[in-house]
DNA sequence: GAGTGGTCTAGACCACTAT
DNA sequence: TAGTGGTCTAGACCACTCT
């Protein structure tokens, strides 16, 4: 790496802008998921800082959880893994206690008129083409959580192209190796409600009993809304832990 | 301050067992919430260690959320300050849209044999004598969380003396002032149930309708837990909002 | 053994706050 | 103006990983 000057705002401190830097090299796919970042003695030569500087930078990228540092190994880009994320709300016991990822079916998949609400979540066009999806999540054949899946078209027009018995148990592998669309963050929103009888039925439970509702709307690493997702699932096996100061 | 030398495993960081130093005059009550701790210059003197290294203590108790620091005021430990932080979960709107502390009203306060199960989560031996609590919160009359509270005896007897009518709508400053126990932290563990009988009468919803639960139990400094809490809210009004990397 | 990140030093200079 | 924390330098030494 040669020496080249700090870009961004001159007034904000030089780890910030390192960081700005090192950022938009992952957003704008310079780096990818898993690489290695250049090791400290390479940045503090290249942009001409003290070692102290970039490490601070770095150590900033590290509490976003963007990157990680391996003592004798170096930096690298994080794997983003947060597709099993939904089953940390959910209890779920295997006979052995390992974790496994869900079974996930899917039960629908098809083109359809956005509807609007969806439309301003994934910041597309109202009246817009997208896909439609229905999909059930199960553990050892029991129907924890069903989801409903929309995709903006544009991005995702080559998911159609895949038989549905083909995709595996995680959507975003699939998402990132079939459209080259790489899922980096979420939003998630949580409520409960009553089951409606089509909840009910493919949950296997009562009309009426209490369900918990997840919203997440999945982005881009530069932010851009990617999918938007509804997910219900019983409230009897739901159960979110967290500490509080 | 006098020069000391630091204590604690050899083999830890210097600056893990500053932290660990610190962290503990707070736990043990030298250093209370709101005060002033010394500053960085006053630690390395009295420590003998390099500024950075302070420094660097410091900012890992800064990212704890114990102390705060102010550009040229100086660094204090935090006043922790989670009551509102059922809150956050629950929608409300005041008229003129400014937060507000929901009405707490004690519907009941008696002593009791606790249940297992609580004396378990609050340590103390199964079948001891317990405060007991029923309370509600409301906002604009309107009540929106029923809670059911147990407290251990021992630490909160003087809670008793004092009229419910002249508890108001904070309970944790009131522990603090008429028992001596500061809350510091907690865990929460939240589900979503069909609402009894009894919790539809007080929250004025109809029997089985939705009803999120919230168990809390709440902690001292050094750990010791304090108070257990088992809240339940309308689920339409419920909201939590996350973001997952 | 070469390269990596983790710890630590001993300062300098600056921006902010209080008085 | 004195004292505070925030930024930055320019190293040293160590522990760990890879080959």
């Amino acid at each position: 790496m040669n020496a080249q000057p700090l870009s961004g705002d001159q007034r904000l401190p030089i780890y910030q802008r390192l960081a700005d830097i090192l950022r938009r090299d992952v957003t704008e796919g310079r780096l990818r998921p898993g690489d290695r970042v250049p090791s400290d003695n390479e940045l503090s030569h290249a942009y001409e800082l003290s070692p102290g500087t970039v490490r601070k930078a770095l150590d900033l990228l590290v509490q976003e959880d963007l990157f990680e540092r391996f003592h004798g190994r170096g930096t690298f880009v994080r794997r983003p893994s947060f597709d099993a994320s939904l089953f940390r709300f959910f209890r779920f016991r295997t006979p052995d206690g390992t974790k496994s990822v869900p079974e996930g079916r899917i039960l629908r998949r098809t083109r359809e008129k956005v509807p609007s609400y969806i439309a301003r979540q994934l910041k597309i066009p109202e009246g817009d083409a997208a896909i439609s999806m229905s999909r059930l999540r199960l553990i050892d054949d029991v129907p924890i959580v069903a989801e409903e899946i929309w995709l903006p078209l544009q991005r995702f027009e080559a998911f159609l192209d895949i038989l549905t018995e083909d995709v595996g148990n995680l959507l975003y592998p699939v998402y990132d190796e079939v459209c080259g669309q790489l899922i980096a963050k979420a939003e998630e929103s949580l409520t409960a409600e009553a089951a409606s009888a089509e909840t009910a039925r493919l949950l296997r439970i009562e009309t009426g009993s209490p369900v918990m509702m997840i919203d997440r709307l999945a982005k881009g690493y530069d932010g851009t809304p990617m999918e938007w997702r509804r997910s219900r699932g019983r409230a009897d096996l739901f159960h979110y832990h967290t500490e509080i100061r």
